[in-house]
DNA sequence: TCAATAGTTCAAAAATTATCGAACAATTGA
DNA sequence: TCAATTGTTCGATAATTTTTGAACTATTGA
């Protein structure tokens, strides 16, 4: 797997990470982040094509809101939450407080 | 004019907010609302074909974020900022925090 | 070595969204 | 009464996004 691209905390768009979280399906990939700690793509286990899912983190990461890292042939995703807050205090809490269990596994 | 549709306090969904500040067009319009208070269409000035805006102001009015008022031919609108508060706690406080002025007048 | 696994990338189709001009409705003031 | 003003609605087009299968890369373990 290549290397990914992740945005330097201050190259972090507002706007890319409100309509990263305005997806039902990507809120609850960051919900569960949020809840579990790291987790690999499978380790979500939502019922999608992979090639959609591949799809929903490759958003996620480009806005900034995880940081995905591989390890053999896994790739290990995890909320870029100190830096998010440094970048956009109290954003992502509020949201996650806001946020509610939204998709079935 | 006719009346227009605001959703219930209760019935705002955090998608559909997250989507509608997701635009910087939305966002500029909700800055401004925050700053200045009530305004019309027109008392933003933006430059956009009138429809385009209306456009905007529809997506804002329905995701709940703004009340909008009709006297004569003008529509007031303001942001609903309590209602939102007490739906989503400190959400839009942190987006306004974030939002920079992104769009010249 | 080789099949299985994890995930990305590509291409295509379907669905949404943004933008605008034109037509429309309602209100105001001359 | 009538033209100007404020904003909505409609229809069209362009652009973006979502979703998927198929092909691909890299890694692991038997």
């Amino acid at each position: 797997m290549r290397t990914l691209n992740h945005p330097a905390k201050e190259d972090i768009s507002l706007s890319a990470v409100l309509y990263a979280l305005s997806d039902n399906y990507r809120l609850e990939i960051v919900r569960r982040l949020a809840e579990q700690g790291e987790l690999t793509c499978s380790g979500l286990a939502l019922s999608a094509a992979k090639s959609t899912l591949s799809h929903h983190f490759k958003v996620l990461r480009e806005a900034g809101l995880i940081y995905s890292r591989t390890e053999g042939r896994e790739c290990y995703n995890s909320l870029r939450q100190a830096e998010l807050n440094e970048r956009f205090p109290g954003l992502l809490s509020a949201v996650l407080t806001a946020a509610q269990p939204l998709i079935e596994a």
